[in-house]
DNA sequence: ACAGCGAATTAGACAGAGTCCATATTTTGG
DNA sequence: CCAAAATATGGACTCTGTCTAATTCGCTGT
């Protein structure tokens, strides 16, 4: 559970009705190894440093898939891209506008109060709190 | 302050230390009277069925500018546009992920608690907090 | 009215993210 | 091993947004 192998990577594509291709495990592999939001550009740019080639329609295709699945989440903060989250537990972000620096928050005690009532035949898909931070002075005591 | 002409709009674009033109006229009036969320695409279409034409190179400046002198806010939800908001209220968002309809929360009684402190050398720039929401059963009690 | 000047606007080329499509390759089951 | 289905591919395409060099606007002072 604790360390990602390609191997770990199939079974966890299995266990999401994905057929698991070398292309996917591989996409797959670079996000939950590293932990990390990264974009499909950087994606692409992991994934073709290694064994296979990818086309970016194939980096695109399969990060839909995934998200579909709900194997990743998706993150947008930056006008220009998504960011692709491979933590899909309940949690918020901290986003550096001027180095696009995203941090987790974990959702754990974190709650929001006072929202209003949601709109008639519509239900929540999710809530997210982004908190755009940048360099200054130091953080307050 | 209630009504939003376009002499009103002169106005508020020289407090904002902007200096009025027609075109920055016009799109300021086409955000600030339907007091609405709109992407660039949207005011461009919106400024050429009026008075005079404006080109895409203008809308961007211009819309670039009043989000440098907070004439206006961005709203960033929809991976593929920005939309502009001219409430610069703090307030947050409801967004129907089908229809991409944009809702504004007031913020007043809204509160976070648990949010971490912010890490060291940074300052908060602003907190957004999205309501995704989709069609679906009734809203719960 | 008009010359001159800086600021604003313009068209169009460009860049980057993401999609689409028709073809090729891989995988699967028999 | 073959055929069918699923997947992957390259390349053209769309769309949002930026850049640049040239033009035009609107002002000032005369």
């Amino acid at each position: 559970m604790q360390q990602y192998s390609r191997d770990n990577m199939a079974d966890l594509l299995r266990r999401h009705d994905i057929n698991p291709t070398h292309q996917r495990i591989e996409i797959a592999y670079a996000l939950f190894s590293r932990q990390q939001h990264l974009s499909a550009d950087q994606i692409m740019a992991i994934v073709n440093d290694r064994h296979s080639e990818t086309s970016k329609a194939t980096v695109y295709n399969t990060l839909n898939l995934f998200l579909e699945k709900k194997l990743i989440r998706e993150v947008i903060v930056d006008p220009n891209k998504v960011f692709y989250d491979p933590n899909t537990q309940l949690h918020h972000h901290f986003y550096n506008v001027s180095s696009g620096e995203l941090t987790d928050i974990d959702a754990e005690g974190v709650t929001i109060c006072g929202l209003p009532q949601l709109p008639d035949g519509v239900v929540t898909e999710g809530v997210d709190i982004i908190v755009r931070i940048r360099p200054g002075a130091a953080a307050q005591a």
